[in-house]
RNA sequence: GGCGGCGUAGCUCAGUUGGUUAGAGCGACGGUCUCAUAAUCCGUAGGUCCGCGGUUCGAGUCCGCGCGCCGCCA
């Protein structure tokens, strides 16, 4: 049997950073397990590569699109491989294998009657390419809060109100096609309250996909991006089965609605199979802030990779995430996590047990076993198979680890270290049953984690002389008993040696910094430019500029000038609020600016401005081609307070 | 604004249809063992279960109101 999964296509606007390793582990995880119950898994990940974003962010970078996409693509994969991620199918939708079907399937929903030629005139958000049909002009979009473009299109629209009712259906007859839960409710109440037709091509781009019927229209990137889950298996079978449709794509929760109201809606109306699940996992926060380029707070999987293992990254990912709800990284937890669970608990439990074998029987595994653990690693074995089958992570690994404990404290309950300076027929025969059970516990274990641990699982089991690969182990057959009294261990080595907080972290850290500079010269962003020679100044010099609190009472753009705003600022003075224009009408609607503190410099000398004369300047920070950001204070202080 | 979720130990969370002294893991503290990765094991501390009111013999659990946080509403 097949069963294929995805993870999405991931945008290639962004260098991969440990959100994508989240979605991209969990899926491979479950790829893991589902042949370890017997499934011919296929594991899909790929990347979106067309639209206007990918468009401005090349040329940007100072390369083709092309050029482009094929060194942040590259970027991908090199990172799947290096975090022992086996990808078992991909696409680029610049694939031109890939347009052929998109075209095909645009074609088929056109003959079925689903797609309509209609025009559109409104406002455009170009960085989410998304119709804000409710926005009026100057609207920030109602996504990324960037304002909004007033564009006239002629387009194709794709009759997704045609598809409510069946829709609603689908969710109600199968209720698993959209989990968690709160998706599901949440996909379900959107689908009630009407579906509007979707435009489906731009014409306002070049990057994309052109379509069958119109030279200068291109598909919008959902609709294709979307369809690369066909494309990447199109038309291929797996033991007599067609891969598609997939059996699981595993998404952020955040593109929900593309994957269960869009995506199925596109499949009915071309006539094809639907995928069996969506499972929209949650957020992955920093420290409970949301990651973001603009925070400067995103963290990359490498340097974790390169200190503590892609083990150590997986695991806790998956064992301190509740899978569905949103979860918080950080260096500390991660470290915690590794130290107590993977260093104190499994590995030690390695080291324990081994080298026990070694000083008491020679390194060749001894004969017995205790019942009640044996129960215990049975029930586990029972449970972390519900579990995993469930995508409840933490509870599979919490499930392991009880057993570890048991088997912790068993081996104290029978103090091996003193059995073994008794001579006793008993005492030796009691010996031989804790040392096995204590091995085969542990190989049982490190059967149910080798999804979760896949370089390290294969380390322990080989530790334990098995002879066969861990790669070939089935749920169907693992079972108390399966370790061969008379087997010979291997050489031992540590797993999880212990890691110190304060060095790990700091090392982390600064690999950190190195990384991104790296990513930053791939997207063809110039690395920060030298500190330039500022010659060193006097507090003298500081307290000539006057810098006050002022209050935005005022904000009109200035008419005939895109980047001018027109503002009356109340600094405190008895003469009343100052005239100001500012270059930030590009980064600030006026509605935005109104009532807001801000930064003056007040003895600037007076200059006119497209005829408006300006007495001050207001602060801001910016970066070479970025948009000023206001300087603002996060405490409360009074208009007209001095800077000093 | 509408709909929905959440608020339990320093941290992350369990608490089933309301039923004795509210639990786990981590962390902290004390002790123990020596096979092991300063690991293991045992024990201790710490909670107005967000607040107020109600239903009930009995409420962390049900109902109402309030406060705070979050999600969805193209």
């Amino acid at each position: 049997m097949k069963y294929y999964l995805t993870t999405p296509l991931y945008y290639v606007n962004a260098a991969p950073h440990i959100g994508h390793t989240y979605t991209t582990m969990a899926a491979e995880t479950i790829a893991r397990f589902k042949r370890m119950q017997g499934y011919d898994a296929v594991m899909f990940t790929g990347t979106d590569e067309h639209g206007q974003k990918v468009e401005r962010s090349a040329e940007a970078a100072g390369k083709t699109p092309q050029a482009f996409t094929d060194a942040i693509a590259a970027e991908f994969s090199t990172q799947w491989e290096k975090l022992n991620i086996r990808v078992d199918r991909t696409i680029r939708t610049t694939d031109p294998k890939h347009h052929k079907v998109v075209q095909n399937l645009f074609q088929r929903c056109m003959d079925n009657g689903f797609v309509y030629k209609g025009s559109y005139t409104g406002q455009y958000c170009v960085s989410d390419e998304l119709y804000a049909n409710e926005a009026k002009a100057g609207d920030p979009c109602p996504i990324c809060g960037r304002t909004t473009e007033t564009v006239t299109e002629e387009n194709y629209f794709f009759k997704l109100s045609a598809f409510t009712e069946k829709l609603l259906e689908l969710y109600e007859t199968h209720p698993e096609f959209i989990q968690p839960e709160a998706r599901r409710n949440e996909v379900i109440a959107f689908v009630k309250q009407g579906l509007n037709d979707l435009s489906i091509s731009r014409t306002t781009i070049n990057w994309g996909i052109p379509l069958p019927v119109e030279g200068k229209h291109v598909f919008y990137v959902w609709f294709d991006a979307l369809i690369g889950y066909m494309s990447a298996v199109d038309g291929e079978q797996v033991d007599g089965e067609s891969l598609w449709p997939a059996d699981l794509h595993l998404i952020g929760k955040e593109i929900a609605r593309f994957h269960a109201v869009f995506w199925p809606a596109f499949l009915m109306a071309a006539g094809l199979p639907l995928p069996k699940q969506v499972f929209a996992h949650g957020w992955l926060l920093f420290e409970n802030d949301k990651m973001s380029k603009t925070r400067g707070n995103i963290v990359r999987s490498e340097p974790i990779r390169q200190v503590m293992g892609a083990d150590a990254l997986r695991y806790f990912l998956l064992r301190e995430i509740v899978f569905g709800q949103d979860g918080s990284f950080s260096y500390d937890a991660l470290i915690g996590r590794y130290n107590s669970d993977l260093a104190n608990g499994l590995g030690n439990l390695a080291s324990r047990t081994l080298t026990m074998i070694g000083q008491y029987r020679g390194g060749i595994i001894p004969a017995g076993s205790d019942p009640a653990i044996a129960a215990l690693a049975g029930e586990t074995i029972k449970s972390v198979e519900a579990f995993y089958q469930a995508f409840e992570f933490s509870k599979a690994l919490e499930a392991v680890w009880a057993l570890i404990g048991a088997v912790d404290k068993f081996i104290v309950q029978h103090a091996p270290w003193k059995l073994a300076r008794a001579t006793e027929e008993a005492a030796q025969a009691g010996l031989s049953a804790t040392l096995y059970t204590a091995a085969e516990a542990l190989r049982i274990a490190t059967a149910l984690l080798s999804p979760v641990l896949p370089q390290s699982a294969p380390k322990i089991w080989s530790q334990l002389g098995m002879p066969e690969s861990i790669e070939t182990l089935q749920f169907a057959t693992l079972a108390w008993g399966g370790l061969a009294t008379g087997q010979k261990i291997g050489e031992i080595a540590g797993v999880f040696p212990r890691i110190e907080a304060k060095e790990a972290i700091a090392r982390m850290q600064e690999l950190e910094e190195k990384v991104t500079a790296e990513q930053n010269i791939l997207l063809g962003r110039k690395p920060a430019p030298a500190e330039p020679e500022t010659p060193k100044i006097t507090i003298d010099d500081v307290m000539k500029v006057d810098l006050r609190v002022g209050l935005v009472l005022f904000a009109e753009r200035v008419k005939g000038s895109d980047k001018l705003m027109h503002m009356k600022i109340d600094i405190g003075e008895a003469s009343g609020p100052r005239t100001i224009v500012a270059g930030i009408a590009e980064a600030y609607a006026p509605e935005q600016l109104l009532n807001r503190k801000v930064v003056i410099v007040a003895n600037l000398q007076p200059r006119k401005l497209k005829g408006i004369e300006s007495n001050g300047m207001i602060v801001a920070a910016s970066v070479e081609g970025g948009k000023p950001v206001l300087a603002a204070f996060l405490d409360e202080i009074p208009v007209g307070a001095r800077l000093k």
